[in-house]
RNA sequence: GGACCUUUAGCUCAGUUGGUUAGAGCGUUUCCUUGACAUGGAAAAGGUCACUGGUUCGAGUCCAGUAAGGUCCA
């Protein structure tokens, strides 16, 4: 065994076992019918994306997930892969032609696709190459990509599968339009925001009475020239008379348009009238059609104002625009005034500009299976940790509005739609669409091509990846589903995301599961997946989310380099509570690498400590304990082993990180290396306690290294293999993580039965321990190690302190621990197992010692008083239930008991 | 406007079905290089649990309301 180093350098550590991973593809999943399957798809990150923080977090818990599903014995497949990102990826490409002076009209559809075919060669999925600095154990010969052609295959399929079944429609809608992108958007790639803006007063004078006018409020004057009516509500009195009649359009080519009546105005809203410009606001297309009005397009695809809003303004701008309409009613003194206007505006989420409301012809989508989505959550097939956010989902199934899934782009599934040449788009009716000789919808395309068109439009991204769980493994071709375990993996285990795309994703994937997977077979069997976990979002010191723009957020590869991913994946861990935002703190991913750093050093004190015995399993090492021999500290190590070994099993059934993640720590550290370990050095003196010391070790290094695995998986792979827990070509995960009662058992195989009471004993050797080194350093001795120490105790209680005399006196730092009837004048203070005095008599400030005893007393007999105030309270001792009761009668007997001490040293100091 | 979340030590957070004197990590102060670890050890200081009421023998914990901050939906 070679010699461990002085402190953990995790560069080379993790290069040697990713690399020995990956070439024993440990972390296949494999379809093996007498084991559990553990499954998860990754949320699969943008192609375009690198690592950033909140990746981090993410795709650590499914690490922690999957390699725990391991550990337990489960058949684990972690699918990863990225997805296509439409807008996204096709920007970055045009930016790049931008540089070279062209644009991707220049090339063309089928070459610019081949540019971005070449880009994603090139530069796609660093994000992938990243995860495995993290660690991540995904089952790389998997990797999935949504254009692939076996996955467009299934998004194909899926349209016109619905399209059949009546679920896909095309029509002339309102939808919401990006000018940058120049493509319409769904419901949910809109953001609002709130914005300080103007909104203008215009008034319209009577063409029927001149010097008569409507006023009408409008945050947006340069759709003026596209308005075709002025509504007003039909009860609204200050109207009657006016309906019917008309007034001059305000702004643009001149026309007289018409006042009409319709309830959707809101009287209380300024003057109660409303212009009404169909092409340019949903409210006003259905007011619109309500009243056969036409519908002026004032705006082109790319924002900017054309010939319908008059010379003044054609080619401005929309914003431009907005001002020299202004201008322009001002000089006509249409505008009566400018207010400041604060209101939410819808943005894009991509391209970040104000989206426009436009009418265009697109693909829409109707839900499938919208109740039984609601009920897999509400029923509690798929469970939402935590718990709340069901409420967010089933909030917006109960108002889920159809789906808007074309999408003016290149990059893409292009829709499987063909029309018949020579016919006018733009006039097709839902007969039209439905006639097989108008318009051609298949897989395959029409047999006679030349005769057909097929349609521009591509998919929403989200109409691809919300197959995710079920076409990452071969759906729809029934050989690929058999050859990669599709109906073993599936449903899968749990998806780990962010609430962000609970809409977006979460929510559609159920519905698609539910509506391609298995059909006619229970709910429980065709939902994608039975957990969900919601991680939080990371934000910075103050709060901020973490973005690119703000630069706030630290680049991970930088920190893994500064601390080592087990590190990083420890902070990261340790400060993402269940359900809550956490705030990033670069300092917690420092105590990830001291963490590694102190298990490292623990396992380096075992090595120094003594031959290695036979660790190559649970039951060899428990073949080296000697029962016999066991004291008090063993009992407690072994027992706090495994309630932590319980605690850390169930903060994995709550999905209860961080907890595990601190239960581990404490147990570690503090348990462990500040006791046991501590303890176990002046056992390692004795010959004959040594063997049974060490093997104890081995069983807390054991046990423990298999319980941090997935959270840290190098330095335990590493640590595993040092101290011979594994055989040569084995992995750590070749073994089984036995649970708490597996361990018990083993012990009592080998005739170890825990002495719970004995392990309970070592919280007052511990009591004693700091009591006396709060003394020491109370009198400035906390480096001296020849103080004398006398203890006067009861006889069972020295009986304990005696039977440890060698750990305490070295825990102590003491020259010796004597046990004497009597003290006086010496400076003391008063512990669970008797009163310490130093043997300093003479050099004692005799001031300051009755001034910190006689604080001390000061406050217990406050306590004393609470105590028994409690007691003598009649309806607490009749209704208090007898455990609490007793407990307080207990206290109270303690605390009179070291009050006398207290009095009786003060006494003795006088 | 509707829904949800948060408010506990200087900072970031735990605190299980109500039950002794409310915890951890970091930071701060003091001491210590004793042969696993200074990426460490020991000790200490630090809290009217946002506020107001209520229920209860007993409230950080349950209920109602208020305030501040945040998120989502409209």
């Amino acid at each position: 065994m070679a010699e461990i180093t002085k402190s953990y350098e995790p560069r080379e550590v993790e290069k040697k076992w990713y690399a020995a991973w990956q070439a024993a593809h440990s972390f296949a999943g494999t379809v093996t019918p007498d084991k559990e399957p553990y499954t998860i798809v990754i949320p699969p990150p943008n192609v375009t994306g690198v690592l950033t923080m909140g990746h981090v977090l993410n795709n650590a818990l499914q690490d922690i997930l999957i390699r725990r599903a391991r550990l337990e014995g489960k058949s684990a497949l972690w699918i990863p892969g990225t997805d296509h990102a439409g807008i996204a990826t096709q920007t970055v490409v045009e930016r790049e032609l931008r540089k070279q002076k062209k644009t991707l009209h220049d090339l063309g559809r089928e070459k610019f696709l081949d540019k971005v075919w070449e880009w994603r060669t090139e530069k796609g999925g660093i994000i992938l190459e990243q995860l495995r600095r993290l660690g991540a154990s995904c089952d790389w010969d998997r990797t999935q990509f949504t254009m692939d052609p076996h996955y467009s295959q299934a998004v194909l399929t899926v349209f016109v599968d619905l399209f059949k079944k009546g679920h896909i429609y095309r029509g002339k809608r309102m939808v919401n339009w990006c000018p940058v992108s120049q493509t319409a958007l769904s419901d949910e790639e809109v953001i609002m925001k709130p914005v300080n803006g103007t909104i203008y007063r215009v008034r319209y004078e009577r063409t029927d009475a001149p010097g008569q006018y409507i006023e009408v409020k409008t945050t947006r004057p340069e759709t003026i020239p596209g308005d075709v009516a002025i509504a007003v509500h039909p009860d609204d009195p200050r109207y009657t008379g006016w309906v019917g009649k008309t007034v001059r359009r305000a702004l643009g080519p001149a026309a007289e348009i018409p006042i009409i009546a319709d309830t959707a105005v809101d009287k209380e809203f300024g003057s109660g009238a409303l212009k009404i410009t169909p092409a340019h606001d949903k409210t006003d297309f259905e007011i619109g059609l309500r009243h056969k009005l036409a519908v002026i397009d004032v705006l082109e695809a790319d924002g900017k104002l054309n010939a319908l809003a008059g010379p003044e303004l054609a080619g401005l701008d929309r914003f431009a625009g907005r001002k020299k309409a202004a201008e322009l009613l001002k000089a006509s003194g249409a505008l009566l005034a400018e207010e400041a206007y604060a209101n939410n505006v819808g943005y894009s989420e991509r391209a970040d500009v104000p989206i426009e409301p436009r009418l265009t012809w697109q693909w829409w989508l109707k839900y499938p299976r919208v109740e039984e989505a609601k009920a897999a959550v509400r029923d509690g097939h798929i469970k939402f940790h935590p718990e709340r956010w069901s409420k967010v989902y089933l909030h917006w199934l109960e108002n889920i509005q159809d789906w808007c899934i074309s999408r003016q782009l290149w990059w893409g599934h292009r829709i499987p739609v063909w029309y018949r040449k020579g016919l006018d788009k733009e006039k097709l009716t839902e007969a039209d669409i439905a006639d097989a000789t108008k318009v051609h919808v298949s897989l395959a395309g029409p047999a006679d091509p030349e005769n057909w068109v097929q349609g521009d439009d591509v998919l929403d991204t989200w109409a691809s990846s919300w197959l995710w769980p079920f076409a990452t493994m071969g759906w729809p071709d029934e050989a690929k589903m058999k050859a990669q375990g599709l109906d073993y993996f599936y449903p899968t285990t749990t998806l780990v995301t962010g609430p962000d795309i609970i809409f977006f994703w979460v929510a559609r994937m159920i519905m698609a599961g539910l509506e391609f997977m298995r059909p006619g077979e229970p709910i429980e069997r065709r939902i994608p997946f039975k957990h969900v976990y919601f991680t939080g979002i990371i934000r910075d010191q103050q709060g901020r989310k973490m973005s690119k723009s703000l630069g706030n957020s630290p680049d991970p590869l930088d920190l893994i380099d500064i601390y080592g991913a087990d590190g990083l994946r420890f902070g990261i861990i340790s400060i993402a509570p269940q359900g809550q935002d956490l705030r990033f703190q670069e300092d917690r991913i420092e105590s990830g690498k001291n963490f590694c750093n102190k298990l490292w050093n623990a396992c380096r004190f075992r090595q120094m400590s003594g031959e290695a015995g036979d660790n190559s399993s649970l039951s060899a090492i428990m073949s080296r304990l000697v029962p016999t021999q066991f004291d008090a500290d063993d009992h407690a190590i072994l027992d706090r082993l495994l309630a932590t070994t319980r605690e850390v099993d169930r903060c994995f059934r709550e999905f209860e990180f961080s907890a595990a993640v601190q239960t581990l720590y404490g147990f570690f550290w503090n348990d462990f290396c500040d006791w046991y370990v501590e303890v176990s050095k002046s056992k390692l003196q004795e010959p004959e306690a040594k063997g049974n010391c060490l093997a104890i070790q081995d069983l807390v290094l054991r046990q423990t290294l298999l319980l941090l695995h997935p959270f840290i998986p190098f330095i335990t792979e590493e640590l595993w293999h040092q101290l011979g827990y594994g055989a040569a070509g084995k992995f750590i995960e070749d073994s089984q993580l036995e649970n708490a009662s597996q361990v018990a058992n083993a012990g009592v195989l080998h005739g170890l039965a825990l002495n719970f009471a004995a392990a309970a004993s070592v919280d007052r050797l511990k009591d004693f321990v700091a009591k006396t080194r709060a003394l020491k350093a109370e009198h400035n001795l906390a480096s001296r190690r020849d103080v004398k120490l006398l203890v006067t105790a009861k006889v069972s209680d020295w009986k304990v302190l005696e039977d440890n005399l060698a750990k305490l006196t070295r825990l102590c730092g003491a020259a010796s621990i004597e046990r004497r009837e009597h003290v006086e004048g010496a400076p003391a203070i008063v512990a669970a197992l008797g009163t310490i005095y130093l043997d300093l008599a003479g050099s004692v400030d005799v001031g300051a010692e009755k001034i910190r005893l006689a604080k001390e007393l000061d406050q217990l007999t406050k306590h004393i008083a609470g105590t028994e105030a409690r007691l003598a309270n009649e309806a607490f001792v009749s209704k208090a239930p007898p455990a609490v009761l007793e407990g307080a009668r207990k206290q109270l007997a303690d605390q009179k008991t070291k009050r006398a001490e207290l009095e009786r040293l003060l006494k003795s100091l006088a």
